[in-house]
DNA sequence: GTTGACGTTTACGTTAACGTCAAGGAGCAG
DNA sequence: CTGCTCCTTGACGTTAACGTAAACGTCAAC
């Protein structure tokens, strides 16, 4: 197992945000790095969890649901009724995110249909070239 | 072809959405409905340009982003320099998109693995019932 | 032993995307 | 004419997600 630790600044560094922003995760309780002293200490878990964070927010959603999807992951359920809700959660999630592959998809189709239109331009432009 | 017309409070209503964000819409030259004296006056063309907008929002793009996003969609190109340059956004935002495909689809595999997991747990329990 | 590079907390500032009044005009029912 | 409903334009308020600056600790290097 991966037991190597970093610091604030190279997990900043390695996802591309700012130190401040992983603080800010921190307050949300989105991440609970270890103390060592008064300073932060990174584990490969950290790692993971800042990586579904920002996978969350490529996706639009705000910290906020992002923390109720991440604390879904690290659920332990016990009970019954937990897992039902869970369950139900999952369901409602993957809703969404279908509906934004949909929307992805028809975009790409549309980007495709006006890249084909510029690049018919182009060819009778190419036919007439001006000086 | 449908000439209907509408409302700015019909607008909004037919996408769930205020009528205040319709007028924001337009502060930032997102959309350019008809006046008919003081008041609004929306055509299907609004429509189209406003269900772009919301699907780009769906998407996380912020507001400018969409700007030069719609503002490709009726470019009326005339010169080369400028095909070119429109063919490069798109394969921009292509990337973009394709990026958060990939995103949304490595998630909903994650969600099917976290609900293959509560389901056999809910199978342990139903197993061995509590009262 | 002090200088620098890093870390910390606290707290106020900023931007985007609207929400929320306030004050008023336009048309129509009674 | 009155009242009602829907529209208009300001203009200020709000929330999320950090940015930014201040003031301070700490540890290795010189």
């Amino acid at each position: 197992m991966d037991d190597s630790t970093w610091t604030i600044a190279e997990m900043a560094a390695q996802f591309s945000v700012t130190p401040r922003a992983v603080r800010h995760y921190e307050e949300l309780g989105l991440i609970a790095p270890e103390r060592r002293g008064t300073s932060r200490v990174f584990h490969n878990r950290d790692r993971v969890r800042l990586a579904l964070i920002l996978r969350g927010r490529r996706l639009g959603f705000s910290l906020d649901e992002i923390a109720t999807i991440v604390n879904m992951y690290d659920a332990e359920p016990g009970e019954s009724g937990q897992l039902a809700y869970l369950i139900d959660q999952i369901a409602v999630r993957r809703a969404e995110l279908e509906q934004r592959r949909a929307d992805i998809d028809q975009t790409l189709a549309e980007l495709d249909e006006l890249e084909q239109r510029c690049r018919a331009e182009l060819a009778v432009l190419e036919g007439s070239p001006a000086p």
